[in-house]
DNA sequence: GACCACTATGTTATGACATTACACAGCCAA
DNA sequence: TTGGCTGTGTAATGTCATAACATAGTGGTC
């Protein structure tokens, strides 16, 4: 399943229950689920979560103060990631859309904004919540 | 400048303090500079700032937890508003493309989401600070 | 092998952001 | 005048995130 054959202990433990779980947790959650691995403090998790944030490997969600797992394996290369997240089932859904990066960066280039990071997240409910 | 007619006292002083800034502010900063005008507790602030999210007077940066007060009276009828938040110096630019509320509406539409909100934000730096 | 730089780790304390719970006051319509 | 609604005030608490400091492994270089 997940090959993170370069990955810390701690950087392991915290990717593996990113990937297990079904909705984004957030740091002291993930924390909590590591307690009997051996994990104390937040920071340890924190300090995973950045690590993997820099590989790509995971996610954070601004909207919602939390994490997941990246959904396919090299999905940080589209460039720009938009995620659908229900607000009763918790399920995140990750797209990218060549047309919206094109957008954006066309009006950053002419304001001559210099983009570093993109968050674009959409609150709802997805099909099966909402029938 | 601001005819904030309908709006109670709370609510008019925090809109002020958001529209005489020149960058974002989190609720504690501006329960700070409230306090010669009686403001003594976090909820006040969050009260006030939640009805006018709803009133669209202002907005919520989810990336950096703070707020700002709406550029144009009436941008929230824009439908889909975009933010670019300078590191640097703070400031933030609001615009809206008709393209790109498109191309996320029919993403949601194919997949049978129901949005409720959306945020997007992009982070970097303007033109000045790139300089 | 001794040294040094670099990265990861563990722990405590603290800071920053946000909400719950409860009590009271004003306003307006039935 | 009663009851519902909205706004307000206050204290306590909950949630998210980082600073500061100490320790340990790893790999290169002389």
């Amino acid at each position: 399943m997940s090959a993170h054959s370069d990955l810390t202990r701690n950087q392991s433990l915290v990717l593996d229950r990113l990937e297990k779980a079904d909705a984004p947790m957030s740091a002291y959650a993930i924390l909590d689920q590591l307690r009997d691995d051996g994990l104390r403090a937040p920071l340890q998790v924190y300090r995973a979560l950045e690590k993997l944030l820099d590989m790509g490997l995971a996610h954070r969600l601004e909207s919602m103060n939390a994490f997941v797992a990246c959904a396919q394996p090299h999905c940080h290369d589209s460039g720009l990631i938009a995620f659908a997240i229900c607000e009763k089932c918790g399920q995140v859904s990750e797209f990218s859309d060549d047309v919206v990066r094109e957008r954006l960066n066309g009006w950053a280039d002419r304001e001559g904004f210099v983009v570093k990071r993109t968050t674009m997240e959409i609150r709802g409910e997805c099909r099966a919540c909402a029938a």
